[in-house]
DNA sequence: CTTCTATAGTTGTGATCGCAACCATCGTAG
DNA sequence: CTACGATGGTTGCGATCACAACTATAGAAG
């Protein structure tokens, strides 16, 4: 049997966790897209605001892994919508605290239990001990890859990686993703 | 204890999958990245192409879960760079049935072997065991979301999924993903 | 044969993403 | 006090993505 040249695309991990992940976030983000108005980038920023009570945007970035010009944006769409503010200025004269506004607030309520519904249901379908098995590969997977799983992990951890930007040769335009 | 409010977006399964997702994606696609000039829609239709034979533009899309806008352009790329050609009309003349080129199987299989080490070398993290139930969880999830698992399926496939635009309301900018 | 609806594939367009560059401030060194 | 490198955050810009609209062909109905 010579070496393996046989590949299916759908039984290819890293093709099924991109469609799954794809398939389960579109599903989610249907939940508070329309209805609420608001996009993944946002919905991250609710969730760490939400959880946090205040931190900057720097904070949010490291947290949700977002590029800073990512969560600046959305960080500006939900000032304007009234969901977030920004909570005085803090020693470091450069970095502003950014908190949610009540209203901000009452769609964080909203939501969570949602999302928290939606992943229930989602783990439903595996039986328990199916389910701890699966969160527990999650678990070393993203300890292999070095992606922090905590808050503690978080503050301890390794800068943002940068994100390679693709093909400058032999074709006529670049390509990312 | 009251209804569940507290959610760790760190813990947060859609939030974790997407992460996964993107880290293991750029992590391969940057071994055909630079090196070959491809990206991940081309490399997707390689594996397609290379596994099938020929088949066409429609049948890639439904098999990589790709929009065929998507697909048309990756397809125009990867036959200006010689990796893929027409093979000939059908009888349905809308159609047009693709394969690779001598050059586009060189390529693929230099991509099959680098791509299942990378994916052998993920799995690894997961002893045997756990590797298995991890995957077969993947199985169900993908079950329960309609995925399609096998080719089969897909010939008997649902239509690929609209996928919802966004947040015409309350903003001055819409968004997507 | 003509008409109407559905489908394969391409192109136009608006939106998002992330990198690079930029501005402002901090902290340290001289 | 001033100079300089580093960091928080914003903005410009190029690239991708997916939807909508379009072209062309297929197939059924009249």
């Amino acid at each position: 049997m010579p070496a393996a040249t046989e590949l299916q695309l759908l039984r290819f991990l890293p093709f099924r966790l991109n469609r799954l992940a794809v398939e389960v976030s579109q599903n989610l983000a249907q939940i508070y897209r329309q209805r609420y108005g608001i996009d993944v980038p946002e919905w991250r920023i609710l969730a760490t605001l939400g959880a946090e009570g205040r931190c900057t945007a720097q904070a949010i970035a490291a947290s949700t892994r977002m590029h800073k010009t990512r969560v600046s944006r959305a960080v500006a769409y939900l000032r304007e919508a009234g969901h977030v503010r920004v909570a005085g200025g803090t020693a470091d004269g450069r970095e502003t605290q950014l908190q949610l506004t009540p209203r901000g607030r009452r769609l964080y309520e909203t939501l969570v239990p949602l999302a928290l519904a939606r992943e229930r249901e989602l783990l439903a379908t595996l039986d328990p001990v199916l389910a701890a098995a699966f969160l527990e590969a999650l678990d070393r997977l993203e300890t292999a890859l070095q992606l922090p799983r905590t808050e503690a992990a978080l503050r301890a951890g390794r800068p943002e990686g940068p994100r390679q930007t693709a093909r400058q040769t032999s074709g006529s335009t670049a390509r990312s993703t």
